[in-house]
DNA sequence: GTGGTTCATATTTTT
DNA sequence: TATGAACCAC
């Protein structure tokens, strides 16, 4: 694209003198409104730099300008340049901004990615180097596990003392590491029953066999490769002249090597990152990759940003004192020209619930404006939890109070079993041989195919050398599953060739062998009679698989099957089926836009980057953050990454920051005392102010002694939190309180007789057979006899919807 | 082969 | 408490 065209798309059809100096001023404008220190990062082009990014310095305005900079001055192409990020979100960011990015980049950067979607491109076009073929599998965390257990039992482990998960936690571990079974050191041949490089060296075997790799394997080929195949590391060592890497902190040791290789020629590698915002090392990141850059990389220059342009300077100083407390780390002092604000804001609660019910009743405040504060909608404030669990007590005084909220990171659409059958279905239609896919489906729906059937097909494949399908194949033609099973295998046999040879059109012989940037092969094929979103759901329709979810009576069923629907749309947005799969495997999330403004509830490790106006943080008892595990397993390093949780946490607030404990609170059913987290005792007096909350003992005003004096006080040693702890111990955990759901077990316990007839929302109506403390033995006349809580069960008469 | 009951177990989570 | 997996009974 020439400059007159771009003009024109600015300009109009205008090419006044005028809009040429707008042009021209519009040109330079990446660079404008950088502070000294950021222009600094942009304009070092050469060699190695480490750009020290604390929390909220503009990181990405200075990547953005550096690209665009790059680019103009330095007349770098796009294609030369590779930015690599953790998350597929930050990577989707960062293309957004870049098409933003005024005048910079008239063609997209090609090479920008995740580390795992980057390999796995790479990957494709090398696999024969590491024995696989170009269109491999990548396998989800289910199959993984599932393949584990496999090999599990082969070896006569038991599944209960060395649980599946574990191993695969150990393998992903050596493959953070960039360890092939090979490599794993001595020292840890003692790791999952002295077993565990055999098996890691077995599963690898599998993988190949299955022509399926995981996620850590990736990488870990592309480290191989490019280790043992120098011809092949030259090539991209050349096309790769300017490499930008975000989140370096995060980055773990196969990441490392892959960077180092690729960055050996050129060496213009350009990480950013910031080592107080280190979180992920109990996945294998490595901080050392980042505290060491100028060892790692000789004559590497480092710049440091800290004009924070986020946070007020009462939470900036509280996160700062906080952060102090680390040894490790490189040193940052972050400034900011803002104004003071609010102080940062601390409250100590009776416990859980009480902590929630006081959230929710602030935020309705902070919509009105309260304390000083300016009013603020909903969407500008969110929970932050340390453990997902925590996320229960809001989600349930949010239900009842009717509190617009939405949870970030749950449960995502991907993992939903129907999702995954789904999926299942496409795998095997792009690549017949993907025994796993084919496991997961074989009987689902229902075909009458169990544990027996499932062997044979095992057997008769393992004799012929064959993939299961092809096994299932000679099972039919060999009759050797009679009846109904038999029938519905060779059902799904016959629809699982005719699907596959939809997915083609006729041949096409092309010759071209110029194409190394797409990776395709020379063989083309013509244009499938149906699109593949017609054959998708085809093959959800002819499988069987929709109608076992209409059947399915299920309150879930209608839900699923609008998953369904939607996988189906999505597909829309791809060419064919094998890059819709590809996608999902490496990108997987699907956040839906929600409708209305809400407050976000998240765990902290959720909210690295994020940002809110208003940020309030939970749970800060010693024991749940910082956690008992972490400081357990990996003692004083597992302390500073909890800390360093404490930092990201302050620094997501804009405006105000309100952090909370409480003194008791329920885990895994049982009431459990703490006290308030060490990290408490960190925050400066001096920027923080201790609220008291209205109706911290069960009365509604705050008119007693000890109230007045723990406002006054410091909490954490104060009177008022020494009595807390005292009253605590003098009444015990079983101290009932009046709530809302001990009264109603109170009436329901007691109003229950034998023989009553009652209702239940999920069961309907039936008789009381039996009353066991809070639970009640009901026979539903629809459902059967069941056991329910009697917090659920109304009297027959007394239904109250 | 399916379904229900019992039993163990319990951070953080991305790709 | 609450979820999932394993096991046992039809």
């Amino acid at each position: 694209m020439s400059s007159f065209d771009e003009m024109d798309a600015f300009e109009g059809a205008s090419l006044s003198q005028q809009a040429m100096a707008r042009f021209s001023q519009e040109k330079r404008s990446y660079k404008k409104g950088l502070n000294p220190d950021q222009e600094k990062a942009v304009d070092k082009v050469e060699g190695p730099l480490l750009i020290l990014a604390g929390a909220g310095t503009g990181k990405t305005r200075t990547l953005m300008a550096r690209v665009a900079h790059l680019i103009e001055e330095h007349n770098v192409k796009a294609y030369e340049i590779l930015a690599v990020t953790f998350t597929n979100k930050a990577a989707q960011e960062m293309r957004v901004r870049l098409e933003k990015t005024p005048y910079s980049v008239q063609e997209p950067v090609k090479w920008l990615g995740t580390f795992h979607s980057i390999s796995a491109k790479l990957l494709r076009r090398h696999s024969e180097l590491v024995d696989l073929k170009p269109n491999f599998t990548i396998l989800d965390t289910d199959d993984q596990i599932r393949l584990i257990k496999q090999l599990l039992k082969v070896n006569n482990i038991d599944e209960k003392r060395w649980p599946p998960r574990h191993l695969a936690g150990v393998i992903e571990d050596w493959k953070n590491r960039a360890l092939t079974p090979a490599k794993v050191p001595a020292s840890d041949a003692g790791a999952f029953n002295d077993k565990g490089i055999e098996l890691y060296a077995q599963y690898q075997t599998r993988l190949r066999e299955l022509n399926a790799v995981d996620f850590g394997d990736l990488l870990l080929h592309m480290v191989t490769i490019f280790q043992s195949h120098p011809d092949v590391l030259a090539q991209y060592q050349h096309r790769f002249r300017y490499i930008l890497v975000d989140e370096y902190q995060d980055t773990n040791v196969a990441q490392y090597l892959w960077l180092h290789l690729l960055s050996q020629k050129h060496k213009n590698i350009c990480c950013v990152g910031d080592d107080d915002q280190s979180i992920y090392g109990w996945r294998g990141a490595d901080v050392t990759n980042i505290l060491r850059f100028k060892e790692n990389f000789p004559g590497a220059e480092v710049v440091r940003l800290e004009q924070n342009y986020r946070s007020t300077r009462h939470i900036l100083a509280a996160a700062s004192n906080v952060i102090r407390g680390n040894e490790s780390r490189l040193g940052k002092e972050l400034w900011t020209d803002r104004e003071e604000g609010e102080k940062v804001r601390l409250i100590g609660h009776w416990d859980g619930e009480e902590e929630a019910r006081w959230i929710g009743e602030e935020l309705d405040a902070m919509q009105v404006g309260t304390r000083g504060v300016r009013p603020m909608n909903l969407d500008e404030m969110a929970i932050l939890v340390r453990a997902s669990h925590q996320m229960r007590a809001f989600e349930d005084r949010f239900l009842t109070i009717g509190m617009p909220y939405k949870v970030i990171g749950g449960p995502r659409f991907y993992e939903r079993m129907e999702i995954r059958d789904a999926m299942a279905y496409f795998r095997l239609v792009v690549s017949p041989e993907d025994d796993l896919a084919f496991e997961r489906i074989v009987n689902t729906p229902k075909r009458g195919l169990g544990d027996k059937a499932q062997q044979t097909i095992q057997v008769v494949a393992r004799e012929n050398g064959v993939s299961l399908v092809e096994g299932a194949r000679i099972v039919v033609e060999q009759g050797l599953i009679k009846g109904k099973g038999g029938k519905a295998l060779r059902e799904l046999i016959d629809g699982l060739a005719r699907w596959n040879a939809m997915t083609r059109g006729p041949r096409i012989e092309v010759d071209d062998d110029t194409v190394i940037d797409d990776g395709v092969s020379p063989i083309r094929y013509g244009a499938p009679e149906h699109t593949h979103i017609e054959l998708a759901q085809i093959v959800l329709d002819e499988s069987g698989y929709t109608a076992h979810w209409q059947n399915e009576k299920t309150p879930e069923a209608p839900g699923r099957l609008e998953n369904l629907k939607e996988l189906v749309n999505q597909l829309d947005n791809f060419e064919n089926l094998q890059g819709f799969l590809e996608h999902v495997s490496l990108v997987m999330d699907n956040e839906k836009e929600t409708d209305g403004a809400k407050v976000s509830i998240m765990t902290l490790h959720a909210a690295k980057g994020l940002e809110f106006p208003a940020v309030f943080l939970p749970g800060w008892e010693d024991g749940l953050f910082p956690s008992q595990r972490s400081m357990d397993e990996t003692g004083i390093k597992g302390l500073e990454e909890e800390r360093r949780l404490a930092y990201v946490g302050i620094t997501r607030a804009e405006e105000v920051c309100t952090i909370s404990f409480a003194a008791n609170r329920r885990v895994f059913g049982q009431w459990q005392n703490s006290m308030p987290s060490r990290f408490i005792d960190e925050l400066p007096e001096e920027h923080v102010e201790v609220l008291t909350p209205p109706g911290l003992y069960g009365g509604g005003q705050p008119s007693a002694g000890i109230e007045t004096r723990a406002a006054e006080a410091n909490v954490y040693n104060s009177p008022g939190w020494k009595r807390l702890q005292a009253r605590q111990g003098q009444y015990g955990m079983s101290q009932p309180r009046e709530t809302r759901n001990t009264v109603i077990d109170a009436t329901a316990v007691a109003s229950f007789t034998l023989g009553e007839r009652v209702f239940h929302k999920k069961f309907g109506y039936g008789a009381v057979e039996g009353i066991e403390g809070d639970k009640v033995e009901v026979a539903f006349d629809k459902a059967g006899t069941k056991k329910v809580v009697a917090q659920y069960l109304f009297p027959k008469d007394d239904v109250p919807f």
